[in-house]
DNA sequence: CGTGTTTGACCGGCGC
DNA sequence: GCGCCGGTCAAACACG
């Protein structure tokens, strides 16, 4: 038997049972659809984003390789490593096992500039919303975890820079009125292990996407019309909520969003 | 026994 | 057209 097909199709199947609806254009500058370097899910949107750990941050946890990622509550597979060129370092592939059909996947990489580093993108289809059920991976089983009442923050961009904040070296227009239900899952993450770094991206910016005043995370995300369905079956959350909790010991924060 | 990891092979896109 | 490369599959294996 030959994958190409099946593997297609095996993928489908679950993804197909957590349709959420139609792929929409996207009119947000920011959460630009990829159309993706996975053929095998053009379909789709593919979200993608990308957050650096510092490595001492996985001492503790369990860190067993390059690849091994910092602990963050969701509960991921691995499903492939593979040398990247030019890296000296592998890539490891993982899976949301979360929940069931669940699409989110990262992938985990040492920096090649930064060794100390930890590369992780996150990836999932534009209109599946992420993991926000989380899973401690000292249990076997993932469990649905309703986050008690998640201690929200209105956080507003400031006025003075257009709400633009820089990705990867562009300045990207965002969208004022929300923050990031969509990284409900990135502050459990968050608040289990991490510090999220400071890239010099945002520290150049930090008065608009991100603001990391000395105890405080908070990061923003733009939404565009369309994100809000990203929430429409789970409803565990409400909009505009979100943010990153307080975390004494949090020394700032990177998220690069594609 | 169920779940997760390892690892070699395969597939498709892309550049030359 | 061909080779390279990133992403994924799935069998075998490990572990609790």
């Amino acid at each position: 038997m030959k994958r190409g097909l099946d593997m297609a199709r095996t993928y489908n199947d679950h993804e197909s049972s957590q349709e959420t609806g139609p792929e929409s254009p996207n009119s947000s500058t920011f959460n630009a659809a990829i159309s993706s370097h996975s053929p095998k899910r053009s379909r789709r949107s593919i979200e993608k984003r990308v957050v650096n750990v510092p490595m001492k941050e996985m001492d503790g946890s369990r860190h067993k390789g390059d690849t091994t990622p910092p602990s963050d509550s969701w509960a991921w597979r691995k499903y492939g490593q593979k040398p990247i060129k030019g890296s000296p370092y592998p890539r490891g592939y993982y899976r949301c096992s979360s929940t069931k059909g669940c699409p989110a996947r990262k992938q985990v990489e040492r920096s090649r500039d930064d060794p100390t580093m930890i590369l992780i993108t996150y990836t999932s289809e534009h209109n599946h919303p992420w993991p926000l059920t989380s899973s401690s991976r000292n249990g076997s089983k993932p469990k649905p975890e309703p986050k008690p009442e998640p201690e929200v923050t209105e956080l507003e961009p400031e006025e003075g820079d257009n709400n633009k904040f820089m990705v990867l070296g562009r300045e990207i227009e965002t969208t004022p009125s929300c923050v990031v239900d969509e990284f409900a899952w990135f502050s459990e993450m968050e608040t289990t292990s991490s510090t999220i770094l400071e890239s010099p991206i945002f520290s150049s910016e930090k008065k608009t996407a991100v603001s990391a005043p000395a105890d405080d995370v908070a990061v923003f995300f733009p939404m565009g019309e369309e994100d809000e369905s990203l929430f429409a079956d789970l409803g565990e959350l409400p909009e505009c909520s979100v943010v990153f909790r307080h975390r004494s010991s949090v020394v700032g924060s990177q998220v690069e969003i594609f």
